[in-house]
DNA sequence: CAATGAGTGTTGGCCTGGCCAACATAGCAA
DNA sequence: TTGCTATGTTGGCCAGGCCAACACTCATTG
């Protein structure tokens, strides 16, 4: 967790930059999702719980798949799988057609998890969002949108 | 730098969460700070650049001093200072008043790079905020400074 | 005056998230 | 058949952010 560190002010011309304001609540984003997933994530973090969102949304998948989907590379995967496979949220199988490749589906018990990380998520959004009024809100993740996206 | 693996579209649920396109954005930026300081930085990065935005704005100060000011670690200011003073960019002498503390003083060579470097900074903001107009610019701005303060 | 506690710089280490390389192997295409 | 690509796995690197321990110095207070 971040401990509160006693801090001044930093450099006006930081303060000026985007790319550092940016940073700043990139930084509480990450302070609060990380303490809401230890108190109610039983270890889980944010890869797993990406892993189970793209499981929910597109059904099994390989692992590769899965990869390209949540952006998470190939090793971090495998990683990851293991911890929700050792807790018996997803199952790997051999892909019969393929037998290179995996087909990973999400249990009953990973949709239940998934459940469970999807409302610390939405705690922390209310949390991370509380400065601003609903009309800002709006605005922001508008614009936050933009920024994103990676123009190849 | 970020290799640009081909990625699929994210599950729909993260791309409605704001900590979500937060991170998106942050990694955009980091990107593209990273890319510019290893392409003109000469090995210096992120830490650096604070601690002489620092410098040059609060004049000499003690390392805590300067931790303090920039949001890094003691620790880790000792390991950047070491980077700094090596290409004397920065000079450290024992403060006369207190046996145990330095001060820190910038160099002109060190004004000089910091120069650079914020040159680097200033294209990189540039980059970073081309998707948006320069209304939605200053929007973007004031939203999100009041979403990185820390209330404890 | 003595002792205690706070501040200072340094070393060394840990963790996350993100990457990459190498490997063995399976499937596909020429 | 010969390659080329894809797959899952292992092991490692890096940046940024932390924390703990240590040796020391200073200020305060008993």
């Amino acid at each position: 967790m971040p401990h509160q560190h006693p801090t001044g002010p930093a450099p006006a011309r930081l303060e000026a930059h985007a790319t550092w304001l940016v940073g700043r609540a990139f930084a509480r984003s990450a302070g609060l999702l990380s303490a809401g997933f230890e108190a109610y994530g039983d270890g889980l973090r944010g890869y797993h719980y990406r892993l189970l969102a793209a499981l929910e949304e597109w059904g099994p998948a390989s692992q590769a798949d899965l990869g390209r989907h949540t952006g998470i590379d190939r090793s971090d995967v495998t990683a990851a799988l293991n911890d929700l496979e050792a807790r018996q949220l997803v199952e790997r199988s051999p892909d019969p057609a393929h037998k290179r490749r995996n087909v990973v589906t999400i249990t009953p018990d990973g949709l239940d998890r998934l459940d469970q990380l999807e409302q610390v998520v939405q705690n922390v959004q209310q949390e991370f969002l509380a400065p601003l009024t609903a009309a800002q809100r709006r605005q922001f993740i508008s614009l936050v949108a933009l920024l994103g996206r990676q123009e190849s």
